[in-house]
DNA sequence: TTAAATTCTTAATATACCTTAACTCCTTTG
DNA sequence: CAAAGGAGTTAAGGTATATTAAGAATTTAA
């Protein structure tokens, strides 16, 4: 397992010596994930954080009629976790799975902790990172609210191609909040326009 | 125009001493912004972030058929601001209005820059902050796909029921997704029940 | 390599929510 | 205080999207 990519992630940011970057690595707990195995469980506690290497993880919530809803996609280069139930020590809402094989690597709420205040510039970091969480949900929830089926799904492909290429189209129904039934018919729709 | 609220807000975060309390409030730019006002117009730059202090503004976009979607509301001792605009110095997707006479105060993106770097310890602040932000809306999210119109209102009810008191049921609507002329029917049922 | 399971598609029917419109009740403003 | 505009309600009719079901295509697993 190679720590390359985490590394340059957060140097895109803010700036480690080597030292940090050493005690950084040595939380990190690596973690090969088969496709469709699940790494966190609706009602499990939620007590890491991951950033993945390879391969696609997929976040989503199971409602009282067992309907799937997407909360997010989490390729190469993205952290992904239950971010509410992280940090507040709750039992998790979501099921995060592994879309595709992946190798990802896990940070445990109390080394985060720890982290942020034994080397405070990951502050900056997490900020960073929190910040473009936010922005990407608020916007989600814009267009949720602003745009048709058809629309949200044509900003899907052109904002996530990556994604499209590796999912089923179940699954981006299920991030549109739609039926596979129904993007189905969307497309052939697209087709005749 | 008293800072309390605004130093308690961030003391129950972290630690100022009265020097860097002194220097914070020095950055802030209070407002009176009366009832309908807009503070944020689409279009313009957004360079400042707000604090409520007491009053309550409402976030909103306007899409293409100039129908609204309200994105929050943000009551006394919330932050607002069209974050996706204000960190990356693009021109505001959103309106920001005052729904009652609110008295405000607003930071601006340079000199949160530059407090960040002289005091790191705002740092943690803003993670907090962004953290909070993005749960609120992923939460959102899920209850988007998830959940009927009815029972986003219901769950709306329940989880502000301060921003109920001060708001138009038309704004409620649009906050939800929905007519103001069907959750008026909604309501109508709930009574029936 | 085949059988089983899952995904995708198509189409008919159903429903949650929208649109329009008309009326009443408030609130705002001159 | 009167007038005008906006907010809330109700109801009829319309549309976007859901549901159900069945067959075809693809993937998984034995």
């Amino acid at each position: 397992m190679a720590y390359d990519l985490i590394l340059q992630n957060i140097a895109r940011h803010i700036n480690l010596t080597p030292g940090e970057q050493d005690h950084f690595i040595s939380l990190l707990k690596p973690e090969e994930v088969k496709k469709k195995a699940l790494i966190l469980r609706e009602g499990q506690l939620c007590n890491n954080i991951y950033y993945v290497n390879s391969g696609i993880l997929r976040a989503y919530h199971l409602d009282k009629d067992a309907k799937e809803a997407t909360i997010m996609f989490a390729l190469s280069d993205w952290w992904i976790t239950d971010m509410f139930c992280f940090i507040n020590c709750q039992p998790a809402m979501l099921f995060i799975e592994a879309v595709e094989n992946s190798s990802i690597v896990g940070l445990q709420k109390k080394d985060l902790d720890q982290l942020l205040i034994e080397v405070p510039k990951f502050e900056r970091f997490f900020r960073i990172i929190m910040q473009n969480a936010y922005i990407r949900e608020q916007l989600r929830v814009i267009q949720n609210l602003s745009l048709s089926a058809e629309e949200r799904y044509h900003s899907f492909l052109t904002k996530y191609p990556q994604v499209v290429k590796q999912v089923t189209q179940k699954q981006i129904a299920s991030y549109l909040g739609i039926t596979p039934e129904f993007l189905s018919s969307l497309k052939v729709n697209k087709t005749k326009n």
